[in-house]
DNA sequence: TTCCGGGTAG
DNA sequence: CTACCAGGAA
């Protein structure tokens, strides 16, 4: 069994939940052994992460990388360039992206706020501390919860947990978690249970988009090879989907 | 709640 | 051929 950081062993921030914290570490310790380390978020530059996580919203990660690809080929694949754009012009780079009207104007909207607010300097904007950067994210237009977490922890290198669809699904399939549960809600009780660990809250996000993309479907998931079996009430034919 | 509305894996 | 994808706005 690998062995993460010492922050992410050590129980250091959140004892109040010490029973949990060893279960969430658990869990992240069987994903990690079925899929090692995932290196998330595939890009090159911190803007080039910003704008692929806009881009893939409810897009499949094909079609954003050939979006990004385009912008790069036309020289869009920055905030002042961005800004400075047309909007059919980014339309044209972005049509990959199923929304690509919405994500033409989203991308333009970001990058003008850097350019308007920071001068144009993503790094001095994601240097801030974390809840007023949150807070400054989710004003932004097409920046909700998921997309800004996304932002503070593989941009920012900031230790927000992101939550996502398969996470939702994954916990509650577990039992550890309500199916209703809001986004807000499941975020604060990843990081009341866990080290605030940068690495540890990135692999941990990458490991479940593994799990559920390759074991943890909506419709007829494949319990009998999923690492997290073991501990699903689903695979078990405790709750029925 | 509904709209957005390309691309590909199965 | 259908299902559904690293969501967010109105």
């Amino acid at each position: 069994m690998k062995t993460i950081s010492n922050a992410a062993n050590s129980p250091k921030h959140c004892d109040d939940h010490p029973n949990l914290q060893t279960t969430l570490m658990d869990i992240y310790h069987r994903m990690e052994d079925a899929f090692g380390d995932r290196g998330w978020w595939p890009a090159s530059s911190t803007e080039e992460i910003i704008i692929g996580a806009i881009l893939v919203q409810n897009v499949s990660w094909s079609n954003t990388v050939k979006a990004v690809e385009r912008l790069n080929d036309h020289g869009l694949l920055t905030f002042p360039a961005l800004a400075a754009a047309s909007v059919d012009d980014i339309e044209a780079c972005v049509y990959s992206t199923r929304f690509y009207k919405t994500k033409a104007k989203k991308l333009k909207a970001f990058a003008t706020h850097v350019m308007t607010h920071h001068k144009g300097r993503i790094d001095a904007m994601l240097a801030q501390p974390m809840a007023p950067l949150r807070a400054e994210l989710l004003q932004i237009y097409g920046i909700g919860p998921e997309t800004a977490d996304d932002i503070l922890l593989y941009a920012a290198n900031q230790a927000s947990f992101v939550i996502d669809a398969y996470t939702k699904r994954i916990f509650y399939r577990l039992g550890l978690t309500p199916a209703d549960i809001s986004y807000e809600s499941m975020r604060a009780w990843f990081m009341a249970n866990l080290p605030a660990d940068v690495s540890l809250f990135n692999q941990y996000h990458a490991l479940l988009d593994a799990v559920g993309h390759h074991f943890c479907s909506t419709k007829r998931p494949k319990c009998e090879a999923c690492p997290l079996r073991s501990k699903c009430l689903v695979a078990q034919g405790k709750l029925v989907i």
